[in-house]
DNA sequence: AAAAATTTAGCAACAGCGTTGCGTAATAGG
DNA sequence: CCTATTACGCAACGCTGTTGCTAAATTTTT
């Protein structure tokens, strides 16, 4: 959450979320675990700790005896105090999960999507999803709101889907009102990419270095992780990957532009050459790693899981055999470790970072 | 300055910092321009302002009647409070320029370096040239440090120098390190063109938005300015965007790859089709672009200032082209304002935002 | 078995920040 | 003159993390 004001309440509000990170991270931590991440005095950690766990979110969990002296006290985040539940809206397809406090993602459900759904149907969708996940142990009191992460273009700030690609019914709908008087929740909505890349470093804490999320699925599309922040770009419209040339002298593509990453990687996919597309997609990859310098790349989406190994391989391969690469330039090529859930869970978790997240001051 | 802890003297440094920035932005401010840009109530503004008063960063300048009631006191920065100098390290040449607390530019000084100079000979250039121009008004005890935009690699939390590309003699120096010694001024060393793209940000303020700095100068760099603050990648690293790939079947480039941005680019100028090496630059933009989604773009470098019309109008036109741009998605390009200047100028302004820019927090 | 050493934890007083309450200064208009 | 209006600051306050010091719990030493 972005705030410009810097009060005493602002403190208060991020060091509770660098004990909530520490806790989301190691699953279990201790008092001097936290003051060695946040620079806080002993006394002062405490006084955090005691909030955190009057208000429910951790709890102790055992002592911890390393030898000689008082054992010290082992805390746990409580993952059951706190829920949020994420959607993946694609074009045929609502997936949706229920998302704790610990970052665990439970059980998802995907319904289909009519062909060229309109807002009415997809709210539809949603009560019912809903309502039946909530329903699972009464979650109602803990719900903390609804993510929804879906194609765009859309309006990140606003909550409008300014005109969602391939779908008719869907030029400037302010999503984010209309679902939340409809569904009488807190409402976030963001780019599919964008949800993907937040699941990635929601759950690797605040040492998650730059990274990017190489999403193939109906298209090709990057979400982006830098300085310890969600990337959108100026208008919620940064990720457009698939639409960079990487071909000055080939095919012309859906965007008028000739040579596009994804054209290109298309008509090697549709030959069957899923080796060649593998490749391709992994020059646009090392494009990006020249770009912006990235640690990490997590690579996800329905086309690109559905051969796993042949990208991961083209991918890795491309990056380690980049010659300008030394040593010091190490980047981690992954597989998302949450697969086809990624989306919606980075959704939910975007709801759970507003709330128990690390406060962001002014920028741009 | 990243940091962790979030102490009460944190507010103090982030709200002088947010004062600052609407004085260089602003020129003159009043206390109500104060209180709308930070939500701070007019009483702790004024605390603010008294501080920054009694330290002579800012000082009264005159009265505003706004009809009826009683006058608002006009503040100004006082400019020739606080220096920093700059310094550009190219290939063959050394550029020092001045930099005022206020932004402003002063008068700056080229200096050839010897083919393959040492860091012995870069350390005696700067020394001669700092020795000029802080004896031009006895700034001595105002200088607040130096700052030295250079090509890379390097890394710039550490202020090594890994591997200058074309400079032998430059492998691991330790050039923060042993300027400071030698100096006895503190040092802050970055790449040139996230130098060059923090003078842009500076000059702005703190509305400016996602931003890209395009050099053109023996090689193609990007230097990047995103969510607020430089980006400079896992590992110093970001920018190298000449060497994205933007023809699979082009010609070698240097780096190993085929048909990087760079490689194309540079056969065409080379063709003297310098319009056509604009377009080449131009697609490399608006890729950017899609990527990232910039509020701004501007362009620098000495090979492309050559031809600054040709290019303005190539980035353009490629800009305002791009058939997927809707109304809502505007894009700003223009030429750096700073001109030549603009490297060594954000060097400078980079150590005065370290000691009177806005404080982060903890990130990645 | 008792004393010393070591480590963890917390109470109480404190310093520093912005906020709140309220009084004062300076101007224009009637 | 008096009143309305706007700008501004002193003093008290609430909230943060910090500092100083004491207590508790455990292992090691005597």
């Amino acid at each position: 959450m972005t705030r410009v004001t810097a009060d005493v309440t602002f403190l208060r509000g991020y060091n509770e979320a660098m004990v909530m990170a520490v806790g989301r991270t190691a699953r279990t931590f201790e008092r001097s675990t936290v003051v060695e991440a946040t620079g806080l005095t002993p006394q002062g950690v405490s006084k955090v700790i005691a909030r955190l766990t009057a208000d429910g979110l951790i709890r102790p969990a055992g002592v911890r005896r390393p030898g000689i002296g008082k054992p010290a006290v082992v805390y746990e985040l409580v993952p059951d105090s706190r829920y949020a539940i994420g959607a993946h809206v694609a074009r045929r397809t609502l997936r949706l999960v229920l998302v704790d406090l610990a970052g665990t993602v439970h059980p998802s459900a995907v319904s289909p999507l009519p062909r060229d759904f309109t807002p009415e149907q997809l709210l539809g969708a949603l009560s019912a999803g809903i309502d039946t996940l909530a329903g699972i142990g009464d979650l109602r009191g803990r719900l903390t709101g609804l993510g929804i992460g879906m194609i765009g273009p859309l309006d990140h700030a606003d909550g409008l889907v300014r005109d969602a690609h391939g779908l008719r019914h869907w030029h400037d709908v302010p999503l984010r009102e209309i679902a939340e008087k409809h569904l009488g929740l807190p409402v976030h909505l963001d780019k599919d990419v964008t949800a993907g890349i937040t699941a990635e470093a929601w759950r690797h804490g605040a040492t998650f270095g730059d990274a990017a999320l190489i999403m193939v699925e109906s298209g090709i599309g990057g979400g982006f992780w830098l300085g310890g922040a969600a990337h959108r770009g100026a208008h919620t419209n940064a990720g457009e990957f698939g639409h960079t040339v990487v071909d000055l002298t080939g095919p012309r593509c859906v965007c008028g532009r000739h040579g596009c990453l994804e054209i290109v990687h298309h008509r090697a996919a549709e030959a069957g050459d899923i080796a060649h597309a593998a490749r391709v997609l992994a020059v646009g990859v090392v494009n990006l790693l020249q770009t912006l310098d990235l640690a990490h790349v997590v690579l996800a989406g329905a086309d690109l899981l559905r051969h796993p190994q042949t990208y991961l391989a083209a991918v890795t391969e491309a990056v380690g055999a980049d010659a300008r690469r030394a040593d010091w330039l190490s980047t981690r090529v992954a597989l998302s470790s949450l697969g086809a859930d990624v989306i919606a869970a980075g959704a939910a978790m975007q709801v759970l970072d507003q709330h128990y997240g690390i406060p962001e001051l002014a920028h741009s």
